[in-house]
Order: C-alpha cells, then structure tokens, then sequence
DNA sequence: AATGAATGAGCGTTCATTCAT
DNA sequence: CATGAATGAACGCTCATTCAT
C-alpha cells in the first residue's frame, strides 16, 4: 500500500490498465504494453518483477487512488442531510465507476490467480456499504425515509446498473439520444437518475 | 443461426464453454480443450476453422438457446395478469442469469474483432426489453401499476444486479447465510427477493 | 531406460551431443541445435519436453549403449588368460573414451542439476572396476601378476591418463607424431601404450 | 602478464572464480557475481570491459599465481636427489591440483573463442613437463631408476589420475573411507599414494 | 571514477495452426 | 474423415552491456 511509483512506472501502468481493460490480461502483451508506452520489453520485469506483479502493482494503486478519493468525499458530506447525503454517494459511485470503468473492467474479471487481491476492493465496497447504512438508519429515523432496504442491495444496484451500461453500449445507446461518441457521457446521466429515482422509490422517500 | 453441430462438434463447444467460463478465453488453450473433450488437437481447427471462429459458434450456439427457451417461456405466461407476467420475467431471466454465468461472464469481457457477435445478446435484451414494456403498458393501463418506468432501465436493473452478485462472491456473500458453497443457490434468491422489491416499488405496485 | 527413441530424435540427440560437449550445456541454445539439426526450435520442446530433459535422455541413452556394449565385450573376453583380459580391457575403455570423448566431456563438468543422472556412470564403472578385480584376483592367484594393486586406482589411471590426454590436445600434441588432423588417432595409440606399461608395471607382471 | 589489478578488481576476481568453480561460466550471471561482490552490476564490464575479458583476466591471474609458485618450489627442492625431488614434484602439482581444482574444472571445458589462453596452463605443463624429464635424466644417469618414461606420460598420469578423482567424487569416495566432507582431503592422500607408488614402478625405483 | 537506469538481443517454452498421410 | 507430426510466431523473462550523470 506505501509503495510509491515514479512517473515512469505510473505511465506504464496507465498504458497496461487501459489494454487490459480492453483486451483482457491474457490478451495483453508484454510487448503491447512497452510498444504503446514506448518503452523497452524488458521494462516491465525491471521496474516490477514480472507481468502478473505490475498486475498487482496497478490493482492496490488504483484502488488505492480510489479509497483516499472516497474519504476525501466522505469527509465533505458528513454535515448534510440524509436524503442529499444518498444523493450524493450515488452520484460520487457513479461518476467513480464511468471514470475508471476500465479499471473496473478488468478487476472482477481477469483477476483469477489473484484471488486476494480482490481484497482491495472488498473494502471499498463494505466501506461504501456502511456509509449507505449510516445515512439510511439516520433517514429512517428522523422519519425522512419510510423504509429501510439492505444497503448491500442498494450497493448492488447501483454499482450493477452502472456496470452493466458501461459494458452494453451497443444495448443501451438504443435509448440513449445524441452522437455515439457522447454515449458514455449520456449513458451516465440516464443511469443516474435511474438509479437515483430507484433507490428513492426503495427508501420510500417523498420530496415536500 | 443456421449452423448445425454434429454431436461431436456439440460435445467440443460444450467442454470449451465451461473451460472458458473459468480460465477465460486466452487463458484456455485448445490444447486443454482438446484433452478435456478426448479429442486431437488439431479437431478445433477442422471443425470450427479457428480457435476464435469456434469462440463465435459456440457464443452463437448459446444465446440461440436462449432464445428459444426465452420464446417458449413467453408464450406460457402470454395469458397471465401484469404482475404475475412481471414477477415471471423477472425470475426468468435472473434465474437464466445464474444458471449461464459463467457464459454472460466472458461474453461482454473477452470478445475481441468480433464485435458484431453481440448482435446476438443484443438480440435477446431488446426481446426481452420489449416484453417487459408490454406488460407494464399493460399494467398501467388497468391501473395494476401507478408509474411506468422505462422497460430498459428494468431490464438494467435486473441484470446489471445479477450480474453484480454473480461476479463479486467476496463482496455479496458477507450478507448471505449458509455454507460459501450455496452461494450462488442463495445469492440467487437474495437477489431476486430485491430485484422484485425494486422493480415493483418503481412500477408504484401495491398487492390488495 | 527402456525408452525408445524414433530416428528424428536420435539426430537430434547426435547433434545436441556434440554442439554441448564443445560448448556446454548452457553455452548450447535449443535454437543452436535445432539449426545444426535443421529442425524447428519447437521440436526439442516437443519431443523431448524441455531442453533439461533432452539432456537427461541423452545422457542415459549414451550410458546405456556403453553399458550394453560392454556386456558384450565383457562376454567375449570370459575364457581367455588374466593377462590378455587386462589388456583387452584397457583397450576397451580407451577406444571408448576417444570414441565418445565429447559425451564423457560434458557428463563430468555440466550435469550440475541433475546430480542423480551420474548414477548411471557410476554403475558402469563399478562394474568396470568389478571386472578389473576379478581379472587382479585370477592372475595373481596363477602367479602371473605378483602385485595386488587396488581396481578403483587401476580404473582412476586409465580413465583419467585418456581424459586429459583428450581434453588437453594443445599440450599433449606437442609429444605425438603426425599431422594435427590425426591427433586423436595418435594420441590414442600414444596413451594406450604408456597406460599398458603403466598397468602391467603395477602388477608385477613379466612376460616369458 | 603484466596487468596490475587493484584490489577492488582482485576482489571480484576471487568472487567470480568461486561462483564460476560452482556453478559454470554461463551459469554464472555479471548479477551473481555483483550481488555477491557487492559492487554495481556495470563493473564488470568496467573494469574488465567484457564478461568474457574478465574470465581471461581470472584466468591468467591464476595460472600466473601458479607458475611463481611452482617457480619458488622449483628453486627449493633444487638440490636434492632425484628420488626426492620426483616425490616432492608429484606431491606439488597433485595438492596444487586439489587446491584449485575448481579452477582447472572450468578451464578445459569452458572457454571458448579464448582458445589462446590455453597457452598459460600450456606453458606451465611444458614447463613441469620439462621439469620431470631433468629429474628422470639424473635419476637414469645415478642409477637410482632404472627405466626412463616419457615425462609428458608421467605428468599425463599424474594430472589425469587427480583430476578424474576430482571430478569424479560419487564413483571414488566408495574406496574412501572418512565422512563425506572430508572426501577431497582423503581422496587427496589415496591419489598420491597411488601416483607415487604407480611413478616409481614405472621408473623402475627400488628404496635400498 | 563510479553508478543506477535502461537497452536490445537472446533465452526456453507454448501457442494456434497446417501439413502429410 | 481424421490424425499425429511438425511449424513459425509469439510469449514472458533474463542476459551482458551501455548510457547519462
């Protein structure tokens, strides 16, 4: 986790994230990577050991980046009311998930002899999860919110309806309006408010 | 869709279906293939042209099944009350989601250059989406159902959660009971208790 | 020991032989070989698993031709006086050593890692050692060797005078006859002399 | 020749030629030898220019070692009678033999494309070679031997026998008695006894 | 004079595919 | 129709060496 990079390492590790997000692990080469990083084949293994390492090396930095931007966030919400604050963790979630959803990509998918890595992420998400419980149960009981849904559903559906639209554009930019190369940025809006207006509906929250 | 399988061809496609749904596409060899299904190496390309090119039948050869299923499914619940239908849909299609998760897996990860295959899935969502719209249209219109969302953003709902739960063990199962094993039995009942909830709740359902 | 190889692989054997007696084990690339053998670099992978084990083939499949051959000349000499035995025998082990000096080259100096392969060695030459006693043993019974020396000093003279007169060509040349070109056959003659005059001083023997 | 090295130079030296005496030329790396030196991988190339010059310059840097040495010991046993200094001749090179036996393991079998070095370890073998034959003359001229074998035979006797033992530790520690560790050393004594006793058969000695 | 970073060549091996039968 | 043998390309990695400081 202290592990700090140099600005040559953390280029090739954007360069792999970006490859392996489209074309898998597997799929990627070593020489794929150094080409499109234009550096040396042989970088790879000097800077971290191996393939499968550097693998490792980018999953803890990008979860990394990811859980110090989400105590930053959390830190500025802790203030708002309950229905602002759920609005702003799904939004905060959803932004996170399109920006980086290379990454994310990836990370459920490639990561098979790895297993522990997955770990990382694991935290975040019961972190988040946690969160999510905090403001329902402060919701419910100032008796702005009428239910009480499990908040890992409420994980699950937002993390889930986002992922899902960023990996079928061909299906979803059915119904979504504007010039393809705007996709991900309209997708975003209209599973947003999806989600939005769902996860409300669950809390059975009613604006005044 | 007009292709036809010899058996043997079947019994290949089906040994390199479960390979693949647990290694990954470039993480099976047709060397693996081949020992697993009793067969010489050089069969993969006989049969098929290409290790890709079976990749393609074998991806085609599953959502044509489908879809027939998914037709038959239909016309059995084609009389049914709108909630009913819905509730069906529903556990329809997550539960096809769990039996085939391993397939939906590498399907929207590891297909490369053969972008047009998702035609196929495409094929299946908009089906599927279409139905969905149909009975709400008609929920609505009895007054069964007070809102009606948009039939995409369900159908993202349902699978975008079922897909979430299915990849990510580590995360959903801290809130499942019963032996790591039952997992996915369980899982699968969690998620589909939620998604009706969900689903429901956006269509402003209230039962009698 | 029973493994039987097709003619491809003893070619390639033949070659690897000689290429890793002049340059060593690891001074030999597969893709060396596989040039000088006019194969594909895949094929010692493929026959013989990994280049380690080609090594390993090699060794026991030289080993076992000595071994045999020696059964048989060993049966040949059976009925004959003690003193013409010892002296068919040290011919023997000589004409060997010139005979496959590149393999006797290697197995001393490169088999590092594969310490248990020597054990093959080992056997023929205790055998050889066996055979050298029984011969000491019969003549000085009969009175015709009047000293006992010890077989493993006997075997250590003939095997290490031949070896170094093999390996050491640039100092032992200076001392033989003839063009370079001859330099094994003459060398061989050369040290076979000095190792029978050596042997037979040691036993005392002294021919009527 | 006249190369002088410093000491951080002779350093390395000796670190190499023990990894080199372990583990081979090529299966010792400029990282093996650096690590174990702990001096920056670039020195080798540095200060020997190449992997390869370096192992010249170990090599000449031994041998040159050698030949001072036995220059001194030639001068000491100078005066002494020829039975004696035969005797302190082979009990020379057969300790020198065992003392940097890891040293002559790796020269005859090693360098390659350095074909001209042999020319050191020649000249010290022309040199003893020359040696014994001086002390053959005296001892044939004072009637003290009775026969006069050729001097390259005696060294090849001599050298060879050392060397197979050396080389050949699992064939000849069965006729060594003592524990396992100490085989060099007892190997070392049983040698001598056998080359000294096999030299002075051959010479046709008789202690009075 | 010395070093850490970086390089290009080569390593043994595995790959999907093609060939010869 | 089917197969075992064989292929060339590519794999991740390590090597001795050179570069920039």
């Amino acid at each position: 986790m202290k592990k700090k990079f140099t600005e040559k390492q953390i280029h090739i590790l954007n360069v792999a994230e970006k490859l392996i997000a489209k074309k898998g692990f597997e799929g990627t080469s070593v020489r794929d990577i150094s080409t499109n990083a234009n550096i040396n084949v042989a970088m790879i293994s000097y800077y971290f050991g191996s393939k499968e390492k550097m693998m490792s090396y980018l999953y803890r930095y990008r979860v990394q980046k990811t859980r110090e931007s989400f105590a930053e966030f959390a830190e500025i919400i802790r203030e708002g009311k309950p229905e602002m604050q759920m609005k702003e963790l799904i939004k905060y979630v959803v932004n996170q998930l399109f920006k980086f959803n290379y990454f994310h990509g990836f990370v459920t998918q490639e990561l098979r002899h790895t297993e522990h890595l997955k770990e990382d992420l694991l935290g975040f998400y019961t972190t988040f999860t946690s969160k999510i419980d905090d403001v329902i149960k402060k919701g419910v009981a100032s008796g702005i919110f009428t239910n009480a849904p499990k908040p890992e559903d409420i994980l699950t559906l937002i993390v889930g309806s986002s992922l899902f639209v960023i990996r079928n554009k061909n299906f979803y930019e059915l119904y979504v309006s504007g010039p393809e190369e705007n996709y991900f940025e309209e997708a975003e809006k209209k599973v947003m408010a999806n989600v939005l207006v769902t996860v409300f509906s669950l809390l059975g929250y009613h604006a005044d």
